[in-house]
DNA sequence: CCCCGCATGTAATAGGTTACATGATTGG
DNA sequence: CCAATCATGTAACCTATTACATGCGGGG
């Protein structure tokens, strides 16, 4: 049964990078998407599969040895760009646990609150490390493709630096509250 | 069976506010908290049913009149102030269609991401509104939670202008690429 | 009387993760 | 030879949404 999942096209347009197996694949998503996308081998398999017998995949060598990396047919890359030009849905059902915590903060034990919000922090500070570190590589990039990553990784910067705007001045707030 | 999901907690957070019924509280979930955590009917029901068997909740009435709202019980006070002080998991996979497309870009026909950028400004845009709005509402209230309930709003409020000041940045390095 | 809002619930479906099972190849 | 990595796949499970089914009460 193919879905018309997203996991598609991620496996799509990794594959313009190169032939790939399953395995690799999965590597290479986490290595360069994995901030905002990520699949499972639980997924991508079965995908696989489908895709295969949609055509929009194929086998290097033709045969199906273990170990074959697939590459993009022709059609798949069709099928890609057909994607591309739709718009996004916003699968992502936005379910933030914390901000709910946040919500309901009054309820909780003096502290509770304030640790969670340091912890949060950490967790940013880290995250705007790593993705700081990625925009120097980025930056150095030469290929067709670096204002497109540039873009994704700008996007992680920028989101966590609001992300530690917004938890230093809840912090000021809910300080001040307790005074 | 109950799985410990945090749809239990909105549930039990929800219920400080006071009595309801299943049908009012998705409501109030959708007008209050429905920014960043949604729950739909079909969670919320047997996830009612569950709390009321572990007497989290009661019915009102004591009877098991239908339209009966239900409220807290100590033990759901207590369980609630538990999971307040447990660190929040965060159960969203973080998957990003539009950056997704984005990070494939140069694939694309031309155009297609620049009206991609577009449409994610205006909902941007209309969402710093609602945003907007709901900040100034909420600093009016007197409210105890106030200062939590101002929190998850910034929040809101925060993130959504450094995805503008992204969507800015990126249209504009994108549309120099084609040049 | 009919429609709408309030109210409750279930079944089907979707979309995904985790755990498990298996085996080849390679380097220490 | 043994461990780690590469590689593929399936089964079980979980979480949640959507669609469907039902029914009451009030207002136009």
């Amino acid at each position: 049964m193919s879905r018309r999942t997203t996991t598609r096209y991620a496996v799509l347009g990794m594959l313009t990078h190169g032939p790939m197996t399953g395995y690799r694949l999965r590597e290479e998503i986490r290595a360069s998407v994995g901030h905002f996308w990520q699949e499972s081998f639980g997924q991508l398999y079965p995908t696989l599969r489908d895709l295969e017998q949609e055509g929009l995949v194929a086998r290097v060598g033709g045969g199906a040895d273990r170990g074959e990396p697939v590459e993009l047919t022709p059609a798949g890359r069709e099928a890609l760009r057909a994607w591309l030009a739709q718009e996004a849905r916003s699968l992502s059902p936005e379910r933030h646990e914390l901000l709910l915590q946040l919500f309901f903060g009054r309820h909780a034990d003096p502290g509770v609150i304030a640790a969670h919000l340091d912890r949060h922090r950490e967790r940013l500070l880290q995250a705007r490390e790593r993705y700081r570190q990625i925009e120097q590589f980025v930056r150095a990039e030469t290929s067709p493709d670096q204002p497109y990553w540039l873009a994704t990784v700008r996007h992680g910067v920028l989101l966590v630096e609001a992300g530690l705007a917004w938890n230093a001045e809840t912090a000021a707030r809910l300080a001040e509250e307790t005074t």
